[in-house]
DNA sequence: GCCAACGTTGGC
DNA sequence: GCCAACGTTGGC
C-alpha cells in the first residue's frame, strides 16, 4: 500500500464535504497538473491518504481511502485528465499543521514543505506513520 | 490582499 | 525548441 496527501481549499471541497459523501466517496476531480494525475494513475484502490486544507487552516485534517482507480475526470471533456475517488476513514483527533510540519526536523523533506503547490503527493511510509502519531492515531 | 513560485501557453 | 508572458496556487 502507497500514501498520499490530498490538498483541497475548504471553502471549495472540505473534510466535512468529503465526510458528507460517506463511504461511496467521490471524485478527486478538478486537477489540471500533470505531476499530480501521474501521481492519481499510480494509485491502486486501497491506498491511504490525508485529507489538507489549504490557505486559511494550513493543517491535516483526516484520513482518506482511494476507492476507485484513476478514470476519466467528469469535469471534463478533456481527454488528458484523470481522477481517483476517494472515501474519507476517519478524521485526526488533533489536526497537524502545517507550522508543526515545518517545525519538526524529521518531516523537512516532505512535498508539503519544498513544493507547497503540488495538490496531489506521494508521503512516504515513515513520514506517514509520524504525522499519524502527531495526530494521535 | 500581496507576492513568490511554479506551470502552461503560444509566438518566434 | 526556446523563452517571455500569463495565470494560478497557496503561504504569509
Amino acid at each position: 500500500m502507497r500514501y498520499w496527501l490530498f490538498k483541497s481549499e475548504p471553502s471549495t471541497w472540505s473534510w466535512d464535504d468529503q465526510v458528507a459523501k460517506g463511504d461511496g466517496g467521490e471524485e478527486w476531480d478538478g486537477v489540471r497538473n500533470y505531476q499530480a494525475r501521474n501521481f492519481m494513475r499510480e494509485m491502486a484502490v486501497g491506498d491511504r491518504g490525508f485529507f489538507y486544507h489549504s490557505q486559511k487552516d494550513r493543517e491535516i485534517v483526516g484520513i482518506v481511502e482511494v476507492c476507485a482507480e484513476a478514470h476519466p475526470d467528469s469535469t471534463t471533456d478533456d481527454a488528458r485528465w484523470d481522477c481517483v475517488d476517494i472515501r474519507a476513514i476517519e478524521p485526526l483527533p488533533t489536526p497537524v499543521t502545517l507550522d508543526q510540519i515545518k517545525a519538526d526536523e524529521k518531516l523537512a523533506d516532505m512535498v508539503l514543505v519544498k513544493n507547497s503547490r503540488l495538490s496531489v503527493q506521494p508521503v512516504t511510509e515513515a513520514d506517514w506513520t509520524h504525522i499519524c502519531a502527531l495526530g494521535g492515531l
